[in-house]
DNA sequence: AGGTGCGCTTGACACTGTCAAGTTGTACTG
DNA sequence: CAGTACAACTTGACAGTGTCAAGCGCACCT
């Protein structure tokens, strides 16, 4: 069949990515199945292959695609006036409830092509980068790389734990009666923010000591 | 061919899923393939239907058996004289690091069966059931039941967002040189545990006032 | 002795990812 | 303006997959 001329071209690669997303935001990154983005996009079962090489291509531009979104998640952090932490969890269950077929290749290092995909990678690392960054404004300057490493991960862990649960894990089925799913996360957010708050002010008076 | 009778039998069903947690550990759930699954077990392609039904069947079987085991893990807690966060975080990262096949099915709830499995619904249950209780132990008697479950779901996704960087996550390949792995994993498991006791000791200043 | 059913088996089918080899339009060279 | 190179697809084929259907052997009851 000659490619249907009612369609603008150039678009093809935007359409396979954007069936993909929306396969893997339905049923998993799973059941992402080539033949049936190429049906969706109204291509070929071929084309998809034309422009990610394989299977593992797709996954690859999407969670590059992700992870540059991120990246730019955490930069706008900077621009409000909430506290830093508080705005940072926000901003990761916000990206990831939003971008949830990106989201769930992403973090999955078996899928995301983050180490056979130079521009995967690159993607990652800034992102990585802008996490560190904003994680040096919230424990303030002069902490010690090492511990703001491991501050950083703790933060990480626990926005990224409850994004996952929410998105892929048991959360939303276990939110007792009375309140709803919405009210829960930021309850959890509001204690996380409380919490880190008072760490870091420990550390500020057992530093400034 | 006939049933080879070298193999005591009976344990067909236990070759079967400990091949696919094998499978799953080597290379995600994604690359589960029955009939490999039926080759290392030694079987005919169409044996782990015999037992599981399906793909699903087998899947829910393995959770069910994570849960279970998760459940147990917790229960074990109790004995423990460290305090209980710390112990719950050592418990939470122990299992998902030495069950990375069980755990990679028992928290995608696509895949996981819970909504679908009965027997796999009911030890979640009790895996869950069990980790609220190990949480009123860290908040202490007459906690405010919604309170306590923000606060469960707070801890958990501490723990589950560091299994799941550490397991499936960039995080090994992000560790910086002069530290490893395992150090900064304690390092952030410490991190938590005292940031969640300054939590716990200001909420009882504030239920006391 | 004859049936019943569990624990498997082989066989078949539609579907999958991927390699190979066209076909078409477009852009650029000579 | 003919020629050619190349991108952007296409159709075709193949081995491997999940799953339905049906068959076989053996233990166990009646």
């Amino acid at each position: 069949m000659v490619p249907a001329p009612s369609e603008q071209h150039g678009d093809v690669r935007r359409l396979v990515l954007d069936a993909a997303i929306a396969i893997i935001e339905l049923d998993g990154a799973e059941s992402l199945s080539m033949r049936e983005v190429a049906r969706r996009a109204g291509v070929s079962h071929q084309a998809p292959y034309h422009y990610f090489g394989d299977r593992s291509g797709i996954l690859a531009a999407i969670s590059e695609e992700g992870f540059t979104g991120l990246a730019q998640a955490f930069r706008d952090v900077h621009e409000t006036e909430m506290p830093a932490a508080k705005a940072g969890f926000i901003a990761y269950l916000n990206f990831s409830r939003q971008n949830v077929g990106h989201f769930r290749v992403m973090f999955r290092n078996d899928i995301c092509g983050v180490s056979t995909h130079a521009s995967t990678q690159t993607a990652a690392d800034s992102a990585f980068e802008e996490l560190r960054l904003m994680v040096s404004r919230i424990t303030g300057p002069g902490t010690d790389p090492n511990k703001e490493f491991t501050f950083a991960t703790m933060l990480w862990s626990l926005a990224h734990g409850l994004a996952t649960l929410v998105i892929d894990g048991p959360l939303p089925n276990k939110v007792p009666p009375g309140t709803d799913l919405e009210s829960q996360i930021q309850a959890v957010i509001d204690l996380s923010s409380h919490m880190v708050a008072l760490e870091v002010a420990e550390m500020g008076l057992v530093s400034r000591h």
